[in-house]
DNA sequence: CCCGAATGAGACATCCACGTCTCATTCGGG
DNA sequence: CCCGAATGAGACGTGGATGTCTCATTCGGG
């Protein structure tokens, strides 16, 4: 009998992510769930989006924790990273944007996966593989902002689901990371 | 006396790019209108938003022409785009995610900007600088997306203003460009 | 099997943005 | 200078979404 409170959180992520204007009652009918009782678990569509960006954060940084980040070179664990964030991906589009429409002072959540996030750029930087020009910061806002553009491109069925990680993890290592060419670039 | 249109959509546009869910009210006093006049030049709230719509198309435009994008070599000319488009980063990071919130039917302007942006990446794939796994659809949708994704940066005080137009074009230069590690990454 | 807790459906009041309208004011061309 | 057109301020009605509440129903543990 009891609702399913990450059952819930799931179609409603689902929902929003194709829909972020999607009302309250949509979102229950997509859970499967009465507007009641939507409203008996979380208190109102602020407290549910906040709920949805708690249950973001917590499934990027179990992709963070199972690409582990940390080991090996720093372009394989990008890869990683992104293979692992891909079932997220729609998600991160969401929360993405969604702190970009309301000025969200910064979120606490957020910051520590930025810091991990820049930390992974970092050590690319400092051994060598990535390119110094470009800072770990935008390295890491491209990250989310490609992940959720590569989101978008396949719900509009501009990209295939499956190539879709790919596409980013190229785009993304093969601008950042460091050859003799961009040396040369760097200097002009 | 008469009011400027075009200066009652680039302000629109200006808040909009900050705060997309911004009221008619708003909207007006940060053109320094009242609502009535606002409504004496746009029918509705959905008539401004598709004359921004146009305004951006046409500014992106005109940028694609500036850029003569036709002309030189591929990466230049995605180089001199970037450039040029930077002006109106934050109109396309504006329209880009609205154009995933309500889902429009295919706009037919932004169609034929699509098909520009497109053939400029297909050119390069065809003369060889640029690879040949990264679909033409998806370097365009990147492009949108590391423009919108810089304008939010830059708006966050995460990047530099200045730097953006640079990051943007490094990156995706960079993951776009042939080399031979690419092959050798590609057969992998 | 039974009772309590949870749910679904819907009524209800409220709020906010919207669009329309009125009217006084102001601007600017003739 | 004067009159008409455009504007600004605000009142007004409307619709949609929200949040609250009630009540009948259903589920499930004891």
């Amino acid at each position: 009998m009891s609702v399913d409170r990450d059952h819930v959180l799931r179609e409603a992520a689902a929902l929003l992510t194709r829909k972020a204007t999607a009302s309250m009652d949509e979102i229950a009918k997509a859970a499967g769930i009465g507007r009641a009782t939507l409203h008996r678990h979380f208190s109102g569509r602020d407290a549910l989006v906040r709920a949805l960006e708690e249950l973001g954060i917590q499934q990027f940084e179990q992709a963070l924790d199972a690409a582990r980040i940390e080991e090996g070179d720093a372009a394989g664990a990008v890869r990683r990273l992104i293979d692992e964030a891909e079932p997220v991906a729609g998600m991160l589009a969401f929360l993405f944007t969604e702190n970009q429409l309301y000025e969200n002072g910064t979120n606490e959540g957020w910051n520590r996966l930025d810091t991990r996030v820049q930390q992974l750029f970092s050590r690319g930087q400092e051994d060598g593989s990535f390119r110094l020009d470009l800072t770990p910061a935008w390295l890491t806002e491209a990250l989310y902002g490609l992940i959720g553009t590569g989101a978008w491109a396949v719900q509009d069925r501009r990209v295939a689901a499956k190539d879709m990680p790919r596409m980013v993890a190229e785009l993304l290592l093969g601008g950042a990371e460091r050859r003799a060419d961009t040396e040369r670039r760097i200097k002009r």
